[in-house]
DNA sequence: AAACTTATGTTCGCATATCGAACTTATTGA
DNA sequence: TCAATAAGTTCGATATGCGAACATAAGTTT
């Protein structure tokens, strides 16, 4: 039973978790508020059902009302604090991240693999870049179309791996996007030959960025870390010359620090 | 109804998800991943009812299971995303508390009340300083004990200050923490004259720090930043003489670029 | 190896928590 | 003023979730 995930109807899933959830999760960057009618359409419940949970979310102090309109409060950083807080090597990687944005003004990240994104848990954003603005912790990007996603899905047992590459589905982002598992496969084997990934305007145009994967000293892979920069400004021969360098250099910094 | 807050009992009240968040919530910094028993303890539970909620959490992707052993997983981070998505104004006041950090060497962080406590939801940290390492997005702190506590209690309207200071339970951090809800209001009356707020070891030995109220330019209240120091390094004259004048700045700097 | 302790898995009767249809009331816009 | 839209509320029904009790597994001690 021990791999065994449950599924809705089983009779220990509980629903109404799950649903209360679901609610929390509708607030996103183009909606951070709504009505309740706005709410129950985009879960598509029945809107006695997401008023309950709209209200019991209100009186948990994670979502405030204002007149008709119901929004998140900060409050809901308490969630994914204890994920934060349960790795103390974050605030260390954030200080060489820092440097490298201080050295090179580009932003730099670090993501874990999450299902089939990546997640950016430690972010440094170079200054006065539009990309670098959008993007923050929490951040979800598709594996597939990432450095980082590469670099940790050549970190994957080779039977995970073919899992990932049989269910992923593939997207045209830009011209340059990866249009099928053969392709991608054959660029995670390279990654792994080659200790680092270069994704190229894949996920949208102009978005360059090299990763590598940072581990702490006992071993423990710790994640991937990237620079990020924009394909008018930062050439192939910078990328690999001067960026890769600086970066492995911070992983290898982060893996003497750590254990 | 409008103002009238959901108590557990009341009908339209789902305990299933306040429970279920229980759950979620227990896990912390002391207690990154626990047993089964362990999160029952804890939560007070009986134990086949924590047992459905962990494995409920875990079918939907925020819990993962290594033995016996339960953690949380990147995906939490989703649930306070729409947060930190939701204000565009974050990106730029973290690029100004970064100067701010670059050039005092010093953390500075951007934070908002929720309940009686502030929640940091911007911080720029200080390398090297084992205070700066503790403190991230997420933290709370209680208000009454922080100088951006006490600038966002100096903003309420009178109704919600008395309120605050009738529940508010006072407890002494340090030889030195304020002890009388009516010497809490003197300095937040004070602090309301002078627009900025300085409190002095109140919460932890050698803290010292100064806030300010910061406004986007269309008059919306974002919060309050801080300088956070160490009083062995930092004497009330350059808090007021150099630091402050730089808080100042920053929070102007912040409004004229926000609207 | 056996006994004991601790932990987890599972079942299932049952109480009640939650669901959603339907009706009422409020708000908004033409 | 009226129609449309939105929200509040009730309550019968039943599916959901609870927890006691028993079974099984794992770890520790003797």
């Amino acid at each position: 039973m021990d791999d065994q995930i449950l599924k809705p109807g089983d009779r220990d899933y509980v629903g109404a978790l799950a649903s209360g959830l679901e609610v929390l999760q509708v607030f996103d960057a183009e909606h951070p508020r709504m009505t309740l009618s706005e709410v129950a359409a985009r879960t598509e419940m029945d809107r006695a059902k997401a008023r309950r949970f709209l209200l019991t979310l209100h009186a948990l102090g994670f979502i405030k009302r204002n007149g008709r309109q119901f929004e998140l409060t900060p409050r809901v950083l308490q969630l994914g604090y204890a994920y934060q807080a349960s790795n103390q090597y974050r605030a260390v990687i954030q200080q060489y991240l820092e440097d490298i944005t201080a050295e090179l003004g580009e932003s730099s990240s670090l993501a874990v693999l999450d299902g089939d994104d990546v997640v950016y848990v430690v972010r440094s954003s170079a200054r006065h870049r539009l990309m670098a603005i959008t993007l923050s912790v929490g951040t979800r990007l598709p594996a597939a179309y990432t450095s980082m996603g590469r670099v940790l899905l050549a970190q994957l047992p080779e039977p995970e791996l073919d899992a990932f590459l049989a269910r992923v589905k593939l997207e045209a982002f830009t011209a340059f996007s990866i249009h099928s598992a053969d392709a991608l496969k054959k660029d995670i084997i390279k990654v792994r030959k080659q200790g680092y990934s270069i994704v190229d305007q894949e996920l949208d145009s102009g978005l360059r960025s090299v990763a590598v994967p940072v581990f702490a000293g006992n071993g423990e892979l710790l994640g991937a870390i990237n620079i990020s920069t924009n394909a008018a400004r930062v050439d192939m021969d910078t990328l690999l010359g001067v960026y890769l360098p600086r970066l492995q250099q911070a992983a290898e910094a982060v893996r003497r620090t750590t254990h």
